[in-house]
DNA sequence: GACGATTTTAATCACTCGATAAATAAATCA
DNA sequence: TGATTTATTTATCGAGTGATTAAAATCGTC
């Protein structure tokens, strides 16, 4: 009872395993990482891990818990802002239309912002691995964050495209719009030397936010209107 | 000399060897698949992956040469035909830039049905895992066909949207075209429960296609000319 | 059918893996 | 302090890894 907080005697070494997982999965991936090297990084004993998490699985699934909260921290205000923003708003079509990519505009950005930031090299690897082929820990993601997300995002692009929210279009362009941010981290390998980035500083995420909104108010026009 | 094409005796045990490794990398990754599994999947013996491919590292690579192939067999011809077309005309830029939408129109459609096709599924994998992070690998692919699929396409997108070939922005914007097609196997994690869609069937691809080339033509519009 | 070359197989190598039990250390509380 | 719980470490287990060797089988050719 020394500190505030209260932490417990094996915080740290949970915490320091959990950092040292998110590099070392994020870079080598589930299988080619061994708890040995994982142990190492963190500076701690390799049977701590199965005595904290039981097993390497359950340190996997401890480190996805770990990103959930922290992409939580990123996106969730946003998020609320954007909700908040569209039930005040009741005018003309053309309106909520203009709001909605507004709305848009901020989410996404936010997103570029989240995936772009110094530390979200480790743990980006690891999201998107999963995307890829979903083990039991995606659900961890998927019901914590990306499946509300993804709502919000498809209800914005239904009332800025006027298409039906539950239609198989709305959705796809929803899903296309996700894919012109996710490439820059999904397709690195060739959009990297591509474009002579080796990795997304400040400068190319500007670039980045500023050309995902041309393209956005390109593909949702706000002057046509019923 | 019995047989035309003079197939030397070890080819069959390659083949089969090639396939299986698609199928086996493809669903584990690397480091996951065990050259006992791929070779019992095969039907031949361990050893034989050390015989005919040196190891498993050369395997993999073999396996990478032999998707290159497969891809350039579908793309190639639809590449050849876009640079002969766009080298015929030379109308006003309003015409070229028409030209230019429905070549990009012709090689994505190309490109989605190619990741669409049935037999996909395996090495679909395995080359957008070698996107995410590249080994060795990776060159084979970018050098055999990622790289001059890009640059062509990065030129038609010039040409549709009057940016300049060179700079940072046409080659985002190209990026993100890539990126509206791939995030539905790149993200199949999140777009499939979100579309329902558990598999991409011949329905799926034409909406898709539809899709596209509806936002293709909303973020580079015809009329808009000099 | 015998020969040499190519291919396939069985057997084994040294090694790394994740997990775990037993021993030790540290903190907590009576 | 001594007892008890909690945490860390050391050491080891069996399973499975990729690679390699040497023997066996298969082939074309004479």
């Amino acid at each position: 009872m020394s500190v505030v907080n209260n932490p417990k005697r094996g915080d740290a070494t949970r915490e320091a395993l959990i950092q040292a997982a998110i590099d070392v999965f994020g870079h080598d991936g589930f299988d080619a990482s061994s708890t040995r090297r994982i142990a190492n990084a963190a500076g701690v004993n390799q049977a701590a891990i199965g005595y904290h998490f039981g097993g390497k699985q359950g340190l996997y699934e401890a480190v996805f818990g770990h990103i959930v909260s922290q992409m939580q921290i990123r996106m969730v205000p946003v998020a609320e802002r954007a909700i908040a923003s569209l039930e005040l708003i009741q005018g003309s079509a053309a309106e909520r239309r203009h709001m909605a990519l507004d709305l848009l505009d901020l989410v996404f950005s936010a997103f570029i912002d989240l995936f772009g930031e110094e530390s979200a090299t480790g743990w980006v690897r690891l999201v998107l691995r999963e995307q890829q082929d979903p083990t039991p820990a995606f659900h961890i993601l998927y019901d914590g964050l990306m499946g509300r997300m993804l709502r919000l995002v498809t209800h914005l692009v239904s009332v800025a495209s006027g298409l039906d929210e539950a239609s198989e279009a709305c959705r796809v362009r929803t899903s296309m719009l996700l894919g012109q941010v996710l490439v820059f981290h999904v397709a690195r390998g060739t959009t990297s030397p591509h474009l002579n980035w080796n990795s997304l500083g400040q400068d190319q995420l500007t670039l980045l936010k500023q050309q995902f909104r041309i393209a956005l108010e390109a593909q949702f026009p706000r002057g046509v209107s019923t």
